[in-house]
RNA sequence: GGGCGCUUAGCUCAGUUGGCUAGAGCACCAGCUCGACACGCUGGGGGUCACAGGUUCGAAUCCUGUAGCGCCCA
């Protein structure tokens, strides 16, 4: 006997204790040289901005479901830990905490300083969000733990970017980008919003000398005007046919512009019809400056304002600029009205001021070949994505081949390895004779573009000619799309790149196949010759009580910590794993805990976005703030952990398999030792070897693909319904019976032991205090089980079962005992008669069931207290009854002065009425000859017989209702 | 505007290739402290499967349309 199990599983201690096992032990590190076929994952490293939220709980929660099993299953498994640097989004973090706390800009700073700052902040949230990732309780091998900027990743984004530009993929082009003017970046489109702002919308009109009309066209922007290259209007516009390939003038820039017809820029029913075309400063007309061969003319300074181009507006901000130009328009004669407007203007997330479309410079990876071969990729199957409507996604992104802009004006991520010199190719090649290192081609705009793998001196060496590095950095996403091979150790030839690349499965979600599955798979098919994932397995997303995404800075977005503390980390694991199902994005009401009773109080709407700063609790009115993205503490008011009942359901679950296990150890004491399970003696344990085996081969395929939800269904009523509602129950009499015992104890440490493997995948905590629990209680178990013993549930082989346990004949008369015994539970608990006067019953059926009722007759004695008086096709019915109809089978209970015959007698009624209706239904259908002739036989058979039960039991129903009516009678 | 998805009990969700009387957890109602578990046990009530057509012997499931919601791309 083990010792003494506490009544209620305390995640906390488990936690604990396990997660310094685990440890400790080192099961978790990935070693090469061992057997078995190999099963590696890389984390979607989770940025630093902030810590985890149940996203990410979700997502880490499924990959160690997989590597926890595939461990299981013997393979050599490893997992890669990490956290992505994030460029602009950490960076305007950083440089919002400094200009909020000591009012400084990053240019006050200075580049070294900055990013001195942010890696400050990156060490201590990557430190976070790690110590998460292992409270959450994920298999991780800590001791490959990556960042998406450190050496190794600097060195293979450094060995992708110069082959890249040596095979001539990598390219300088100009572009427009959204342009904060503020903080002098471009930002991302995911890093902007729009918001409707109170806007203007003029018409002017620019004359056409050559015939001496005029063109007429609206406007958002008027100071755009100097920088307009063309005039628009549709080809089939009858108004404006005859001016097409004509010119018109620009009066502010005093140039001639060409009248162009584009069917994809104009609608001719909206505005005049015509529209000017400014390629440099807005996104559809640089689709059509690229469609017309148009020149691009840019007007704008970095700053935002206006500059040498712009004559006398030289230097004016754009917006006063805006009004200069309606001014002087309106002077000479070409202003023709104003209309206000509400106007959908996109912001800059970072710095809230609007946007400007900007041409400049940018770097750019060409998509043609290697989107045609990412393409190919999954295309022959050799990476399939799950569900696998999100292939389309993919492919569809990737067939447009749009050249992949890779620089970024920041400070904070990989820097381009790009040096400008004015030196000729002739003193390059004598610097640098025989270094293959670096490689050289001429920039469009004069000078030498030189691009090297290792950093290169300030000048060119054996001269005094500058070599100037390229400012920017290069997009995030740049440095993640290497992250499975890079994280294995390439451009090295490591043995860790040897045995476990390509990894198996990426798990992710939806929003990011493009911006990462997509290039991962280009980048690894280019540096690597081989796909990165055999499989994508796209999960769900987790919305808030609302239907909204969740996210820290709504306040929505719940601390994987606060679920960890209130409800355990298996508890989280459950349910996340629950959730997973495979359409469905998932809803979860979030509720802020008062600090001071622990009431749940639901997050409405008016709380999030940090809207609310104080609540009061309506249990006990004292006030707290609602949980949030609040960056310090609140010196007056304690801020409420988060929550939400959901969890519940795994906290209970955890709670039920622990009493199931500590009701298992109370009973293993006994003068012999207990036998193998197989063959087993009694109907009931040949039932519970059968669901064992049966939830054992779902639970596999559930989780080969990627089934998580069904997986965990599978075990939940497994260990709740079979084992704990039926098996223990029927077995508590013989637990008490000496000869009996052995056998029972061999069959309740089979299944827990099984049991206790099958929840390990996701509830690593409870499985593993169970299976030491098991150890101490029984060392030498595997002799009963037949399953190989291990120090760890970690290392403990997957069970598989033999087919020949499956029983599905067993099934169905343990299904017809249930059956019963809850008839017998209903009139009891009908007539409210308690669990222990004894009840008499007589079972009508016929004699094949008969002899499997006589054979199952002590449970229902055991476990619904009803007394088997009578079994067979001619047994009679007791004057004063209730009955129970099941199949073919028909239990009556004498209630001899417990029942009222009127009240049965109306619910008789009413139960005759409903079987009737069905009845009439399915012979309807059977009458049908098309359906007896099309339906499949077996099908048509199982109905048949149906209909004879039915009519039987209304025979029998008919029976009962004439007693009753005798009775009421008297 | 293009694409994808969703709508099933008061709430959150299951429902394999169409096939017995559409399920679960929570909530609700009634009753249970009988030594695994009140984080529990037993039973019950509750659904026009968004709506309208169609295919089929048979539709929650397949097709078309409508409405509402969400996401991605432009």
């Amino acid at each position: 006997m083990s010792a003494e199990m506490a009544k209620a599983y305390d995640p906390k201690i488990a936690q604990e204790t396990w997660s310094s096992y685990w440890e400790n032990e080192k099961f978790f590190q990935a070693k090469p040289a061992d057997t078995g076929p190999s099963f590696s994952v890389v984390i979607p490293p989770p940025n630093i901005t902030g810590a985890l939220h149940l996203g990410h709980a979700l997502n880490v929660t499924l990959q160690d479901i997989l590597v926890r099993y595939h461990r299981m299953k013997g393979e050599n498994t490893l997992w890669i830990p990490g956290t992505d640097h994030a460029g602009i989004a950490t960076q305007a973090v950083v440089e919002r905490r400094i200009r909020d706390e000591e009012g400084k800009s990053r240019r006050d700073l200075g580049r070294e300083k900055l990013l001195e700052r942010i890696w400050g902040w990156k060490d201590q949230y990557a430190k976070r969000i790690l110590g998460q990732l292992a409270e959450i309780g994920t298999s991780c091998d800590w001791t490959r733990t990556r960042f998406t900027l450190d050496e190794g990743c600097a060195k293979a984004v450094r060995a992708t970017f110069f082959s890249m530009f040596r095979d001539g993929l990598i390219y300088k082009g100009k572009r427009l980008v959204n342009w904060d003017t503020q903080l002098q970046t471009s930002v991302a489109d995911d890093e902007t919003f729009v918001e409707t702002v109170k806007g203007g919308f003029w018409t002017f009109k620019y004359p056409v000398p050559e015939t001496g009309e005029f063109i007429r066209f609206s406007t958002t922007r008027p100071e755009t005007m100097l920088g307009d290259v063309a005039i628009a209007v549709h080809p089939s516009d009858e108004r404006y046919k005859h001016l097409i390939g004509k010119m018109a003038k620009v009066p502010l820039a005093n140039r001639l512009i060409p009248i162009i017809g584009d069917a994809l820029l104009v609608k001719p029913e909206f505005g005049t019809g015509a529209v000017k075309v400014t390629p440099a400063h807005d996104r559809n007309d640089w689709a059509s400056g690229q469609r017309n061969q148009l020149p691009f003319i840019n007007i704008l300074n970095l700053d935002g304002t206006l500059n040498e181009i712009c004559g006398p507006f030289t230097g004016l901000d754009r917006f006063i600029a805006r009004e200069k130009c309606v001014e002087e328009m309106d002077k000479l004669g070409f202003f023709e009205g104003k209309e206000e407007r509400d106007i959908e203007l996109s912001h800059s997330d970072r710095s809230k001021s609007p946007i400007e479309p900007l041409l400049s410079d940018q770097w750019f990876v060409s998509m043609g070949d290697l989107g045609e071969k990412a393409i190919e990729a999954v295309r022959d199957g050799r990476v399939k994505f799950t569900p696998e409507r999100y292939a389309s996604s993919y492919l569809d992104w990737l067939s447009e081949k749009r050249d992949w802009c890779i620089s970024r004006q920041l400070w904070w991520g990989h820097r381009i390895p790009i040096w400008y010199t004015q030196a000729t190719p002739t003193q390059l090649e004598i610097a640098f004779k025989g270094c293959e290192n670096i490689h050289w081609r001429e920039s469009e705009s004069g000078g030498l573009l030189v691009c090297a793998l290792e950093d290169i001196p300030a000048t060119v060496p054996g001269t005094d000619i500058p070599l100037v590095q390229d400012e920017d950095v290069l997009d995030t996403w740049f440095s993640s799309a290497l992250w499975p091979h890079s994280t294995l150790g390439w451009p090295n030839k490591t043995e860790d790149l040897e045995r476990y690349y390509p990894t198996n499965v990426l798990v992710t979600s939806r929003d990011i196949i493009t911006l990462w599955v997509a290039r991962m798979v280009l980048t690894g098919l280019y540096n690597t010759g081989r796909i990165p994932f055999h499989h994508v397995y796209i999960h769900p997303k987790i919305l808030d009580g609302f239907g909204e995404t969740m996210s820290k800075s709504k306040g929505n977005g719940i601390d994987p910590l606060d679920i960890i503390s209130r409800y355990g980390a298996d508890a989280l694991r459950y349910q996340m794993a629950h959730l997973a199902t495979e359409t469905q994005d998932a809803r979860m009401p979030v509720a802020n805990v008062c600090p001071h009773c622990d009431t749940l109080i639901p997050v409405k709407t008016e709380h999030m976005y940090m809207r609310t700063k104080k609540i009061t609790c309506p249990g006990c009115k004292k006030i707290f703030r609602p949980g949030g993205p609040w960056i310090a503490e609140d010196p007056d008011l304690p801020t409420a952990k988060q929550a939400s009942e959901r969890f519940e359901l795994g906290r209970n679950f955890a709670n039920k398999v622990w009493n199931a296990a500590r009701f298992v150890m109370m009973n293993l004491d006994s003068q012999q030792p207990p036998l193998p399970p197989f063959p087993p003696s009694t109907p009931e344990d040949t039932w519970i070897l059968s669901r064992l085996a049966l939830t054992t081969e779902k639970a596999t395929e559930a989780l080969d693909s990627f089934r998580f939800s069904e997986y965990v269904r599978l075990i939940y009523d497994f260990a709740w319904s079979d084992f704990c509602d039926w098996y223990l129950e029927m077995a508590k009499p013989r637990l008490k019976d000496a000869n009996a015992l052995p056998r029972v104890q061999g069959i309740l440490i089979t299944v827990l032991d099984g049991l206790v493997r099958l929840i390990h995948p996701v509830m690593p905590f409870l499985a593993e205090s169970l299976w030491h629990a098991l150890e101490t209680a029984l060392p030498n178990r595997a002799e009963i089980t037949g399953l190989k013993l291990t120090k760890s549930v970690v290392l403990a082989p997957w069970p598989t079962y033999p087919k020949s346990w499956q029983n599905l004949g067993v099934e169905g008369s343990i299904g017809r005992i249930q059956s019963l015994i809850r008839g017998v539970r209903e009139v009891r608990n009908r007539y409210q008669i308690d669990n222990r006067t004894p009840l008499s019953v007589v079972i009508r059926c016929g004699l094949e069931a008969s002899a499997e009722v006589r054979e199952l007759s002590s449970f229902l004695t055991d476990i619904a207290g009803a007394k088997v008086e009578g079994l067979g096709p001619k047994v009679d019915k007791p004057t004063c009854a209730a009955s129970v109809l099941s199949g073919d089978m028909e239990l009556f209970i004498s209630l001899e002065g417990l029942i009222d015959p009127q009240v049965e007698l109306v619910r008789t009624d009413k139960t005759i009425q409903e079987k009737q209706k069905q009845l009439t239904i399915l012979q309807s259908r059977l009458a049908n000859a098309d359906f007896v002739a099309k339906a499949p036989k077996e099908l048509v058979e199982t109905q048949k017989q149906q209909v004879l039960d039915w009519q039987a039991q209304l025979v029998c129903l008919e029976e009962v209702r004439q007693s009753l009516i005798g009775l009421v009678r008297k």
